[in-house]
DNA sequence: CATGCGTGGTT
DNA sequence: TAACCAAGCAT
């Protein structure tokens, strides 16, 4: 396999944006707030909301005083809200097993709540600057061109974490920024949609290109359509008890012109297993 | 391993 | 304009 690592440190540093996680001391719980919320979420829709979140919870304890349902309140418009729950476990976990401070062992963040493979080794890198495989899937896309000559990747498996750390160099340093690197590229130049391949600094050694750009098909799953969607029902129930001015509202009033009575107590039903929602005395609330 | 889970910008 | 896409996770 050709060296990758060198071409991708070399266009980090001239390429990189300038992010606010990226910022030199920005602390291993911004890294963490900042990986939740980036979670399926795009940049531009994180920045503003992770620097207001920080600057109401500057660390984990203050998030943990904090009732869930503040942290759901202010998860605002970034979507999937059991993320904003699974944030605040964590955060309560952070504080009653780890004196507060955000862990910097990779089993110690997975076994946090809404911590998998991707964000557990994110922290452990980018935060503690530790040598593992970071893969997401701005990765898996650039791997499954560069190297295995494919035009997308398939399902995301556990195998690409042995995948990445084949690429990755012995220094612990420059591991970093191959991680950083591997994401940036499939961000901004080896994208799903439109590669910009003429601006890869891998395009001399990428096997997809090599093998002039063959269709390998695409076995990624197609997300269910949104509209009418459970998801949807959801969302707008959500949405009124978040801006709930007295944060309690008649379950009889929440979205009552729905058009399918059916879906939208399906979804009430849901959010409460969940713990999105609480229901007492006929009532509906965010969980305190 | 497949599925469900939000929201809004882009093509 | 409907479909696509976006730093995943738990079950």
């Amino acid at each position: 396999m050709p060296d990758l690592a060198a071409p991708l440190i070399e266009w980090y540093r001239d390429n990189a944006r300038d992010l606010p996680w990226r910022r030199a001391g920005f602390g291993a719980w911004g890294t963490l707030v900042s990986e939740f919320m980036l979670q399926q979420t795009p940049v531009s829709r994180v920045i503003p909301l992770l620097e207001a979140w920080l600057e109401r919870w500057p660390t984990p304890a203050d998030l943990a005083a904090a009732p869930p349902a503040d942290a759901v309140r202010h998860w605002a418009n970034l979507g999937y809200p059991r993320r904003a729950l699974w944030l605040h476990r964590a955060a309560v976990e952070i504080r009653d097993r780890h004196d507060g401070i955000v862990p910097r062992d990779v089993d110690d963040l997975l076994a946090l709540t809404g911590i998998g493979d991707y964000t557990a080794r994110a922290v452990a890198v980018f935060a503690y600057g530790d040598r593992h495989p970071v893969v997401d899937t701005n990765t898996r896309r650039v791997l499954a061109r560069a190297v295995d000559g494919r035009s997308q990747p398939g399902p995301a498996a556990k195998r690409d974490l042995a995948d990445m750390s084949a690429i990755l160099p012995a220094s612990v340093p420059d591991a970093a920024v191959v991680n950083a690197a591997a994401m940036e590229l499939g961000a901004l130049v080896c994208t799903a949609r439109a590669p910009r391949c003429e601006a890869c600094p891998l395009s001399d050694r990428c096997a997809w290109r090599a093998a002039g750009y063959p269709d390998t098909g695409d076995t990624r799953v197609k997300q269910a359509r949104y509209e009418g969607s459970d998801r949807q029902a959801r969302g707008a129930v959500l949405r009124v008890l978040r801006d709930a001015p007295a944060h309690d509202v008649a379950s009889t009033d929440v979205v009552p012109d729905w058009p399918d009575l059916v879906q939208r107590d399906r979804a009430i039903d849901s959010l409460v297993a969940d713990g999105l929602v609480e229901a007492v005395y006929g009532r509906l609330r965010l969980p305190r």
